[in-house]
RNA sequence: GCCGCGUUCGUCUAGUCCGGCCUAGGACGCCAGGUUUUCAUCCUGGAAAUCAUGGGUUCGAAUCCCAUACGCGGUACCA
């Protein structure tokens, strides 16, 4: 058996579809699993749709996500290179090589020269639009004679190269994923090969680019079951060996229709923006449509994980709405998982987005004893870890960490508590706190000491003062509130609250 | 219209190939209780699918066969 050799080939429009993220990873997986090698190539094919900086952003997607591949086009040091003994990679390098496969067929006859335009074309769908017939290609151009085609060509008259489709009987594949399928050859319609620009449609390309690359199978989204006899057709006319298919299924919206961008983020970059790891992105879109089977009810995986446990049996073949409530919570586990270090090292751009969100932040960094603010939004995560669904949610419900409190007496009152009651409460917390020495001001003995100090009736000492240091109803323990602010910051905010009341 | 593909809790799914262990299991979400001064985390429990529908085969069907319905996809000088 000759080696499994997977491509992921995307067009680069400038974002990542999720659902095509998912295509690169099933490829990516399967190409790991079997000891692969897993290739990037670029299908620029469409001029109309270049979008500056695409490219870049594309790669560093498969970067970030870390789908390491073995050759391809790379972008390093600030420029786009190739490696590998396939190349060049990136399709509008390769429009010589198409136009010579493309007259190949036309000498075989197995293609030919159409130099209709795109108005009677359309105007002819249009019409068989009416008569409620198949919109198809009229073959207007195959009755051409050699003799007027040479004289158009010479004329310089635009074309593009059709291939010519056998439609008798019927092409039977077998789809690796959804096993056999049949379509009828006479539905086929003759397809363009290449554009009049010169540069071919994904249909062509793809076929050549295949096959050259010793692709052994091939990954696609389900969108191209119906055209794969027309690719099927084009192998058999050069002599080729056609590769193994899966087409994977459709990732949907909440509605079933194919996922979109109306209904909700498409691109992988919105969910970076929004604080996903890609841990959870990679762990949530495996899940859609792929189950590791056998009674499993594993949830968690690891990018190895997957590799290890992938395979083409469980992959369904209906399709699967995106759901964000679940990639919430996969999100979710995955940061209470990760190691903390490096947790903060990917979480600190958010921090420093959200400082800039305040209007008033305290400047500096509220007293905390630590040399820099980097110790102390540390000490914060540390507290948040438990309660974030999202990176980009980071400060936000914590926001006294940041900024003084508003003095809300009617907060602070633990139940009916009166005035007198109140200011001995938090005086009391005032006194234990100031007896505690710096070195032992960590969380467990915060908690420790005042836990011992507040006795039976915890609320009457700890509600106040957890009040009075966040100035909110809802927020951490008064010992993790503490220990965030630092002794000194800590004991000014009760003075202040006892002064005032 | 035509063609293709699909259909198990609201959602992701196990089970389907090799019928009985399925009065259909897990997860998210939801609800209730416990833990917590509060929130979150965590723990426990619950509601939730007549296995799209109808027929057939069989002692027995989510599982095999047929038909129907519905959904989605394709039908481009887009990929």
């Amino acid at each position: 058996m000759s080696k499994i050799r997977i491509r992921f080939a995307p067009s680069p429009t400038g974002y990542m579809h999720i659902g095509n993220f998912r295509t690169a990873l099933y490829g990516y997986l399967f190409a790991k699993k079997n000891n692969g090698d897993f290739i990037l190539r670029i299908e620029d094919t469409d001029q109309k749709r270049e979008v500056a900086d695409a490219l870049e952003k594309l790669i560093a997607i498969i970067n970030w996500a870390g789908f390491e591949y073995c050759e391809g086009v790379y972008f390093e040091d600030g420029k786009i290179i190739e490696k590998g003994n396939f190349g060049p990679y990136t399709q509008s390098k390769r429009l010589e090589i198409y136009k010579k496969y493309a007259l190949q067929l036309i000498e075989k006859e197995k293609a030919y020269y159409c130099f209709c335009t795109p108005e009677r074309l359309e105007e002819m769908r249009q019409n068989q639009l009416v008569q409620k017939q198949a919109p198809m290609y009229d073959q207007c151009c195959l009755k051409l004679s050699s003799e007027e085609i040479k004289k158009r060509l010479e004329n310089g008259e635009k074309y593009v190269i059709r291939q010519k489709i056998n439609t008798k009987g019927s092409t039977i594949f077998n789809d690796l994923i959804r096993g056999k399928v049949e379509i009828k050859n006479e539905l086929l319609d003759d397809q363009i090969l290449l554009k009049s620009d010169g540069y071919p449609t994904y249909n062509f390309a793809n076929v050549i680019d295949d096959h050259l690359m010793e692709i052994s199978h091939v990954f696609r989204g389900e969108e191209y079951v119906s055209s794969t006899p027309k690719y099927i057709q084009l192998y058999e006319n050069f002599g080729w060996q056609v590769p193994e298919v899966a087409h994977l299924p459709l990732l949907l919206n909440p509605d079933k229709s194919k996922l979109s961008k109306r209904q909700g983020d498409v691109a992988v970059e919105d969910y970076i923006k929004k604080g996903y790891l890609k841990e959870a992105i990679i762990n949530f879109v495996a899940m859609l449509g792929w189950n590791p089977g056998e009674g499993s009810t594993q949830e968690i995986f690891t990018l190895e994980e997957l590799v290890d446990k992938f395979d083409l049996a469980h992959v369904h073949k209906a399709g699967a709405v995106f759901d964000i409530k679940k990639l919430d919570w996969i999100n979710s586990q995955w940061i209470k998982k990760l190691d903390f270090e490096d947790l903060f090292a990917r979480t600190l751009p958010y921090y420093e987005k959200f400082l800039k969100t305040l209007p008033s932040p305290l400047t500096p960094l509220p007293n905390t004893g630590e040399k820099d603010s980097r110790s102390y939004l540390k000490k914060i995560l540390t507290v948040e870890r438990d309660r974030l669904q999202n990176l980009s949610e980071v400060g936000e419900s914590n926001q006294f960490f940041f900024k003084d409190t508003n003095f809300d007496k009617e907060l602070l009152r633990w139940k009916d508590m009166s005035d007198d009651d109140l200011k001995k409460s938090l005086e009391k917390s005032l006194a234990v706190l100031e007896n505690i020495t710096d070195e032992n001001w960590t969380r467990e003995n915060l908690e420790k000491i005042l836990m011992e100090k507040a006795g039976e009736n915890r609320g009457e000492l700890l509600w106040p003062l957890r009040a009075t240091l966040t100035g909110e109803k809802k927020s951490p323990s008064p010992f993790e509130c503490a220990w965030v602010l630092g002794k000194e910051e800590t004991l000014s905010r009760l003075k202040n609250a006892i002064g005032k009341i």
